[in-house]
DNA sequence: TAGTGGTCTAGACCACATT
DNA sequence: ATGTGGTCTAGACCACTAC
């Protein structure tokens, strides 16, 4: 199908003919970017769908599970399909992967050592795609795995992306989960870029290791819903004990 | 659909019931371990499948485009359905991480130090689910990028999947692909779990770098299509110029 | 009981690659 | 021209959940 054959009511974009089930795939993230039904709500059925855009019920089944396999959309059986929350077990789990020697992964906790404005500066400003100089929040985190400092956080965020956030006056632990609620920016996925480096005297001081031991340093690239960079973090993991869990399949 | 209802040509097996195109996926995944088609060889089309199964094309479809997705077949449209072989660009880069800093992706080149034969130590035998002393045989390997060492392994494999490999007189590059076509073992998925340590005398001198540089260290588990665990490996990983690259999406 | 997603089928037609 | 996978549709029925 060219995206022509069929007299379908969605916003074909000119000449970049896609699948029909795509075009539908595109809507509905659209729709959930532009906060049609927010995390957590229920969408239509799939045969109302089907009817307000003009095509089969099939090809509306076909995209909402391509988007359930994107973890976009949640489905339950003889319940509906919602808009996936970064919150539940599995959603948090998603993105950490920092796990304790000998250990079942775990939820970490977070506490907030600080929360400034700055000016980004080359290095941020050329991870995040901005200029230098542009306003930079900056968050700096403490996480706990079983009440032992396991990982600093240093997080760089556009201010352009998250106006307001700097005078926010508590930050929950859940920090995808807030992005998504108060600022409308789904993460969608990360990039991160792992080496090892030596403690100097303020990270080993605050990890509780001693400056020179070996420390798991990774760099994080975050990108929302609709493709933005949203998140450029620089993390500091002990390694001592802990390891970073990768499984590829 | 309960897999009593239907009359078809699957071997279910007694009370597990599987919808039936999670059983044809079973089913086509046990033929390749049996090889009744090898890797790089083309099934028959859906129809002719369909009728040996005794379902409908559809849910063949929906079976083959789920193995599709897990990489075990290669469709091409216009072509047919094939075994999917560990070779080309993407299936070498899919298991390899490691990324010179600034660069993009690309693929090492390998050197192979020694290859003998040893009883599992504790360690090596409760990673590869092995009895302490069973026979395993000790890859262990050099990893260049543009000529450049970046990289050491050591790979333990377990004598009982491998006959005969310790006296073979040339080993490929391309160990994933000569697991395939020489033992039948096809890699499916991998878990690697990584550290930061401090170079040995030995890694650093091998590695070009200096006795306490900081290192990448990461361990390998590797599960082969029937679910056996066919690899254990140690990695070292020059940290000044080379980083591990993961996607979360 | 009603409403949802999940499975399975059948068939028409399109796009692509090879001969 | 032929044969392959890719898309789209239509409809029947099942399984699960909530009320």
């Amino acid at each position: 199908m060219t995206g022509a054959k069929f007299e379908n009511k969605l916003s074909t974009p000119g000449l970049a003919f896609q699948p029909l089930y795509k075009q539908v795939e595109e809507h509905v993230t659209q729709l959930i970017v532009e906060q049609r039904w927010k995390p957590g709500e229920m969408l239509p059925n799939e045969f109302e769908l089907a009817r307000e855009f003009g095509v089969s019920q099939g090809t509306v089944r076909k995209a909402l599970n391509a988007l359930t396999d994107n973890k976009v959309l949640t489905r339950r059986q003889g319940v509906g399909t919602f808009v996936s929350e970064h919150t539940g077990h599995q959603a948090l789990y998603r993105f950490f992967p920092v796990v304790e020697d000998g250990n079942s992964p775990e939820l970490p906790r977070a506490e907030i050592v600080s929360l400034t404005r700055t000016e980004a500066n080359e290095r941020v400003a050329r991870n995040l795609g901005l200029t230098v100089g542009e306003q930079v929040i900056l968050l700096a985190r403490k996480r706990f795995l079983n009440d032992i400092v396991c990982l600093l956080e240093d997080i760089y965020l556009p201010e352009k992306f998250f106006p307001g956030l700097v005078e926010e006056p508590v930050i929950p632990h859940t920090l995808y989960h807030f992005y998504q609620i108060n600022f409308n920016l789904t993460v969608h996925k990360t990039t991160d870029r792992i080496k090892a480096i030596l403690a100097d005297a303020s990270d080993a001081n605050e990890l509780g290791i001693k400056e020179g031991d070996p420390v798991l340093m990774f760099t994080r690239l975050t990108e929302s819903l609709d493709g933005k960079i949203i998140e450029y973090r620089i993390n500091r993991c002990r390694s001592d004990n802990y390891h970073y869990l990768v499984d590829f399949d």
